[in-house]
DNA sequence: GGTAATTGGTTTTATAATGAAACTCATATC
DNA sequence: GATATGAGTTTCATTATAAAACCAATTACC
């Protein structure tokens, strides 16, 4: 492959984001973070993925201050994955990612599952909203460079 | 690479999706699409992607429905790709890309691009609601299994 | 307390995906 | 009508991924 391309000075948040989760697996794995996997096998039962390639993968998800490696017991070597304040923060990414899925991807009578609200088992909704709470599109938004950010 | 590993089956519709657009490039073709970009050359110059590359994503966008490839002049056999509705419907994993990219992987005096409202130039919010507006987190929420779907 | 099994990886090897460059053919441009 | 540009395809070298074997450290079992 030469070498992919990094993305990383992209002025796009988006490319620079997709720098850092934007492979096959890194997304799929946070996915599992956040139904609570924390260990080594569990990531790799649950996705079938290579041993070697999940080690990678969570390494550049520590590097990346998304998952923190801590040792399950007190001084030992053997380690828990868990998701940072940074991690959790991809929440909204997951979510859009789901309801794509959700919308389009799925027979119509296919039975899948779907993400709701804990208190009261009805779906949950996001929402691109103005400051002022009407909702916008594709079509009522611009992307403009900000020099200075305040 | 021993054939990478299909999602298409996947119960999970985040994995489903990432089946579809979690690559390298896709994401990237589709930021340029919502902005408007509609030709290869356009694309090429933008991403600096080798073309043969481009070419197969593109293919594989409009196999997925995610992009409409018709032909630029009538008869005529050069191509250019839109955005089909289901490609539009990738607008929030978008925002929420660019939102994380936004908030974490920025120097703090960093210049950086900010998708606003058009109508008024003010930053747009992505938010994820229960139905009644309460604004949820991963705590929130749960995954349910939906054997038929209304 | 000694042995077996599990966990959490690393190393090795084969193959597929990527990237760069050269090539092709149709379409604009002058 | 000649030249340049657009939109790819083909070829080839290289890298990333997957599968499997291997290994050290824990943990479980008796």
């Amino acid at each position: 492959m030469v070498a992919r391309k990094s993305l990383k000075g992209d002025p796009c948040p988006s490319a620079r984001a997709l720098d850092v989760i934007g492979d096959w697996w890194s997304l799929m794995i946070v996915r599992d973070a956040f139904d609570g996997m924390t260990r080594f096998s569990e990531f790799q039962k649950s996705l079938g993925i290579a041993r070697n390639i999940l080690a990678e993968r969570l390494r550049t998800l520590v590097e990346h201050g998304i998952l923190a490696a801590e040792p399950v017991a007190e001084g030992g070597a053997r380690l828990q994955y868990r998701l940072t304040a940074r991690g959790r923060d991809l929440f909204p990414v997951m979510v859009a990612l789901r309801q794509f899925g959700e919308r389009h991807l799925f027979a119509p009578q296919e039975p899948r599952s779907r993400l709701v609200d804990r208190a009261d088992g009805q779906p949950v909704r996001l929402d691109i909203r103005a400051q002022d709470g009407r909702p916008v599109g594709p079509d009522d938004t611009v992307v403009v460079k900000v020099p200075e950010p305040e």
